[in-house]
DNA sequence: CTGAAAGCGCTTACAG
DNA sequence: CTGAAAGCGCTTACAG
C-alpha cells in the first residue's frame, strides 16, 4: 500500500506536545523572538510529532504565495526546457515554488492559465506570450507583475529579457555572405514576435549587402519547414542557403536536404537557432546562434524580484546578445549551385 | 508599471454585491443547489467584481490540494521532458496542478523535495527516484501515494510504470548479432536502476548468443561516454559495436567516433536509447529503442487516480514494451574491425 | 433552497 | 519573551 493515510499533524499538536501556545510554535518556525528554553522544547516536539507546515494555510494567512508562474509555449522546445530549468533553480533557491504551464501558442490556453495564475495569487509571472496575447496584455489588469521572455514587448509596459533577435539574424546573414553565399532564403515562425524580429534582422542585413530578401513564414513545426524547403528547392529561384528562426526548422531543412539528396553545404548551406547539443552532430555540424539560456532564466527571475521590491521603478528591457557558433553547414561556397 | 496592486476581491465582496450570503456564493461557484434567481444574481456579481477564487483558501478548507508532485532527475533529459509534458496535460485536464522538481540524481535534493511535497499536502507523487532513495522509500512514511516511473521498484510496494528494460536492451543485442556483430560492448548509467536493468538484459542476451559481455558503468553524462569510448577503442580488445543506455551516451559515442575518425557503422556500430528527433539526423541515423513516453506519463496519472479511488487495492506494475527503430548506425558489418 | 456559524492551519497585532 | 484572540478566504454540516 502506498498511502498510510496518516493524517498530518498541525501546529496545534506541536504546541500541545511542547506545552506552549501555537503562537510560540509559529515563532520558532518563523525564527521569531523566542527564549532558548522554549525553542528547544518546540524543536523537540516538532521532531516527535513529525510536523510539517501546511503551505496552503501559510499562504492564505500571510497573503504571500511565494509562487512564480511560468507560461511558455511548450516545455519540449529545448530553449524553454533550459530556461525553465534555470527559472526553477532560481526560484527554489529563493524559497519560491513555480507553476509551469504550456500554452501551445494558443491564446485561449494562455487566457486559461493567466486566470489560474490569478487564482493561485502568484507573486509574479514569467511569460512567453503569443502575439495575440501580447497585444492585449496591458488591458488584462493582472494583479501581479510580469516579466516577458523571448517574446518582445511592443510598448515596453513590462519588464522583459530577450535576445537581440535582429542582430542575431543579421550575424547569420553576414556570415553566409562572407562565405560567398548570395541567394540566402529565410524561414521564420508565424506565431511569435521572435520570428518577426529575426525576419526583420534578416531583411535589413540582406538589404545592407545589396541582396534580395526572400522570406517565408510558416507554422512552428519541423514538418512545415521540411515541406517549405522541398517546395522551394524545386523552384527555379531556389536558394543557395537558408537562415531559419528555430531549431525545429533546422531539423526540417536537414531532412529535406537529405530526402532530395542535396549535400550540406555543397548544394545547400544552413544556419539558424539554437545551439542544441545535437546541432554539433548533424551532418558537418550546423552553424547556429547560441542563446544564453541560463542567463535568460536567471535574469528573468532577477528582474521579477527587483520589480517586487520596487513596484514603481521604470520598466526594464534586458537585451542579450547571441553568439554565432560556426560549423560545417556554412562551409565556403565552392561550386555553382546548379 | 506592471503591478496595479489592486487587491483581489473575495467571496464576501461578491456576496455583498449580490445581496446573498457567502454560503450561497460558494454554492454557485461549486455548482451546489441554488435557485435560478440567486444563481443569476451571483453570477452577475462575480462578473462585476472580477472575482477570482483563492485556491490557497479553497485547499486549506477542503483539505484537497488538487496537486500532483512530479520529481524527475532533470527536465532537460528529453525523456523526462516528454513525460512531464504528458503528466501536466493529464493533470490540468483533471483540474489538478503539478509541482515539478529536478533532483539531479541527488538523494539530498530528493529528500528536500519530498518534504516540500508533504508541506504542499499533494494528492500524489509521480517519481523517478535514485537508487538510494528507492531503497528507503518504504521507510519514509509519506502521506500520499507514489507512482514510480522509469526507475523500478524492487519489492513492489508502489505502483509503477516502467519500460521493459531488459527486453529492450536484449532487442538491441539481438539486432546487432543478426547484423553480424560479435564484440558488442555495453555502456550503462551508474546511478539509476534503469542502467542496471538494461545491463541485465544486455548481459543475458549476450550470454544467450554465446557472446562475452563487456560492460562499463559510467556517470550519466555525454562527456563520460565520450571519454569511455575513446579509451575503450584504443584498447586491444576494442569492440565492434556499442549498446548504450541513454541518449546522452549516444551523443558521446558519436562524438568519440568522429574525433577518432571511426566511421559509423563501418568501424563502429551504435545502438541505444531513446528515439529523440535528432537521432534520425545524426550520421547514417542511429538505431534506438523508442519508449512510449506519452503513454508513460498518461499511465502514471491513471495509476495515481486509481490508487486514490481505491487506496487498498494491490499494487500494480505496468511494464511497457519499447520499439526498436532500426537505422544506419547498425548497418550490416562488412569489413573486419581491424 | 438559504443563511449563520464553525473551522481548515496558520500568522500577527495586541496585551501583558 | 509569551499567550489569547482575531482573521486570511473559503466550505460544509446544521438549522430552518
Amino acid at each position: 500500500m502506498s498511502a498510510p493515510a496518516k493524517t498530518a499533524s498541525s501546529i496545534k499538536d506541536v504546541a500541545r506536545a511542547a506545552g506552549v501556545s501555537v503562537a510560540t510554535v509559529s515563532r520558532v518556525l518563523g525564527n521569531g523572538p523566542v527564549s532558548e528554553a522554549l525553542r528547544k522544547r518546540v524543536e523537540d516536539a516538532v521532531r516527535a510529532t513529525g510536523y510539517r507546515p501546511n503551505l496552503s494555510a501559510r499562504r492564505l494567512r500571510s497573503q504571500h504565495s511565494q509562487t512564480v508562474g511560468l507560461v511558455v509555449s511548450d516545455i519540449r522546445n529545448p530553449f524553454f526546457t533550459a530556461v525553465s530549468r534555470a527559472v526553477e533553480d532560481a526560484a527554489y533557491h529563493a524559497g519560491m515554488r513555480v507553476i509551469l504551464c504550456n500554452s501551445d501558442e494558443n491564446p485561449e490556453r494562455e487566457e486559461l492559465y493567466l486566470r489560474l495564475m490569478q487564482e493561485e495569487r502568484i507573486t509574479g509571472l514569467i511569460f512567453a506570450p503569443t502575439r495575440a496575447t501580447l497585444d492585449r496584455l496591458d488591458r488584462l489588469d493582472l494583479e501581479f507583475p510580469v516579466v516577458l521572455i523571448d517574446r518582445n514587448a511592443p510598448a515596453g509596459r513590462h519588464d522583459a529579457v530577450v535576445l537581440d533577435n535582429p542582430q542575431a539574424a543579421a550575424m547569420l546573414v553576414d556570415h553566409l555572405h562572407a562565405r560567398g553565399y548570395r541567394r540566402i532564403a529565410g524561414l521564420f515562425g508565424n506565431t511569435s514576435t521572435t520570428g518577426a524580429e529575426r525576419h526583420e534582422g534578416y531583411r535589413a542585413a540582406m538589404a545592407a549587402k545589396g541582396l534580395v530578401p526572400a522570406a517565408r513564414f510558416i507554422a512552428p513545426y519541423a514538418d512545415a519547414a521540411e515541406e517549405a524547403v522541398e517546395r522551394w528547392m524545386a523552384d527555379a529561384d531556389r536558394p543557395e542557403a537558408f537562415v531559419v528562426s528555430n531549431s525545429l526548422f533546422l531539423m526540417g531543412v536537414v531532412k529535406a536536404a537529405r530526402r532530395m539528396g542535396l549535400s550540406i553545404p555543397g548544394r545547400l548551406a544552413v544556419a539558424g537557432f539554437d545551439n542544441e547539443p545535437w546541432t554539433e552532430l548533424v551532418g558537418p555540424g550546423l552553424t547556429v546562434i547560441e542563446q544564453p539560456v541560463q542567463e535568460i532564466g536567471r535574469s528573468a527571475m532577477a528582474l521579477l524580484f527587483e520589480r517586487l521590491e520596487q513596484p514603481d521603478r521604470p520598466t526594464r528591457r534586458l537585451v542579450l546578445a547571441g553568439t554565432c557558433v560556426v560549423r560545417g553547414s556554412t562551409g565556403a561556397r565552392l561550386e555553382a549551385a546548379d
